[in-house]
DNA sequence: GTCTATAGCGCGATAGAC
DNA sequence: GTCTATCGCGCTATAGAC
C-alpha cells in the first residue's frame, strides 16, 4: 500500500471521528494529506470507497475473532474476557486509528447495508455469548441486549482514547477495558 | 411549547443519531415531521439551533447533577453509583430520544464550542470521582480517563437503546447499567 | 501521480403570498 | 403558521493537461 494512500485512510478517519462522514469533505481529507482534492480520487473511487476501507480494517477481523469467541469450548467469561482483550489490544496496536469507523454515522447511509448486518451479527453473537455466561451462572442476571449495547459503547470508547492518544500502553489500556467488562458481567464471587 | 416544535424536536433527534448532524438535511427534518422545509425556520432560526436545543435538554440537567455529586458528603462509589443512575434513568424516561445529541459529531463544529467545553466539564468531574473512589480504596487501581471514557461509551450505548426502543423499564434499564458500572470499578469484597 | 478547471447537484436560508 | 419559489454556496466527481 502507498504512503500516500494510507495516509488518506489515517487521515480520513480522524476526521469521520471528529466532524461525521458527511460534515467531512473530501477537500478537508486532501488538504489533510497535503494534495489536492481531485487527487485522492486516484487511490480511491469514491469518498465511499475511503469509509468502506477503514470498515473493512475495523470489523472484519473483529468479526472472525467474535465467531471463534462463540464457537469455542470453555467458559463462557473466559472466552469473553479474551475476545474483548484482543479487539480492545488491535484498537490500540493499529496502524490507523479506527474511531471513525464506528463513532461516526455512515453505517445507516444507503449504499452501506453490508456493514450494517456485519455490525448486526457482531451484535448477534455477543447477546449469544453474554446469554450463555448468565444460563453457566457465571454471569449476573441481565438482559444480554442492554450488556452487549454497553460492551459495545465501551469498545468505542476505546477507538476514542487510541485517537485521542492515550498515555498508558496498549495491553494496560485492553487489560483495564476487558477487566471492567468482566468485572461488570460477574457474579460475586463470594 | 407547541407540537410542532416538539416534534421537529424528536425527529430531529433521531435522524441526528442514524445520519449525523450534516448528514441529515432540514428538507428530511421537515418530512419526517409532515411540512414543508421552510415551516422548520418559524420555530427554529436555524438547523443549528435545532442541534442546541437538543444538548440543552441532554446536557445542562446533567451537568448539575454531576456537579452536585462530586460536592456531596460520603462514599464516592455510592454518589457515583446515585449519579449514574439518575441520569440513566433521565435518559430512559425523557419524552424526547436524545441519542441523536451525543452518538453525533455536531460538537465539534464550529459554533458549538460552549457544549464541547460543557462535555468537558463533565468528564473532569467524572474524572475526579473515580480517583476519589480509588484514593479511598473502593475502586480498582484504573486510569480515571479510561474509566471515564467508558461510562461516557455507556451512557451513549443507553441513549441508543432508549432511541431504538427498550423491552425493559426505565427503571430496570437505568439499575442494570448503573449496577454493572459500579461492580465494574469496585475491587473485590471478598 | 498530481494538477487546474468545472460540471451538476443538494444544501441552508430568505422573500413574500395567503 | 404554512406555503411556493428561489438565491447563493459548497459538495462529489470528472475531464484533460503535464
Amino acid at each position: 500500500m502507498s504512503e500516500t494512500r494510507e495516509s488518506i485512510l489515517r487521515q480520513a478517519s480522524i476526521l469521520f471521528w471528529r466532524h461525521g462522514y458527511r460534515g467531512t469533505s473530501t477537500r478537508q481529507i486532501a488538504a489533510s494529506v497535503g494534495v489536492t482534492q481531485p487527487a485522492l480520487f486516484h487511490f480511491f473511487k469514491s469518498k465511499q470507497a475511503i469509509a468502506e476501507n477503514l470498515l473493512a480494517v475495523s470489523l472484519d477481523e473483529t468479526l472472525v475473532k467474535a465467531r471463534a469467541a462463540l464457537a469455542a469450548p470453555g467458559s463462557p467469561a473466559e472466552r469473553l474476557h479474551a475476545y474483548v482483550y484482543d479487539d480492545l489490544l488491535a484498537i490500540h496496536s493499529g496502524a490507523i486509528p479506527l474511531a471513525g469507523a464506528h463513532a461516526s454515522d455512515f453505517v445507516h447511509e444507503p449504499g452501506f447495508e453490508a456493514w450494517a448486518a456485519k455490525l448486526g451479527e457482531l451484535a448477534d453473537i455477543l447477546q449469544a455469548l453474554v446469554a450463555e455466561g448468565i444460563a453457566a451462572g457465571e454471569f449476573v442476571a441481565i438482559d444480554p441486549v442492554v450488556a452487549e449495547a454497553m460492551i459495545a459503547g465501551i469498545t468505542i470508547s476505546h477507538m476514542n482514547l487510541n485517537t485521542l492518544g492515550l498515555a498508558t500502553s496498549p495491553e494496560e489500556a485492553a487489560r483495564q477495558g476487558a477487566d471492567f467488562i468482566l468485572r461488570g458481567l460477574r457474579v460475586a464471587t463470594s
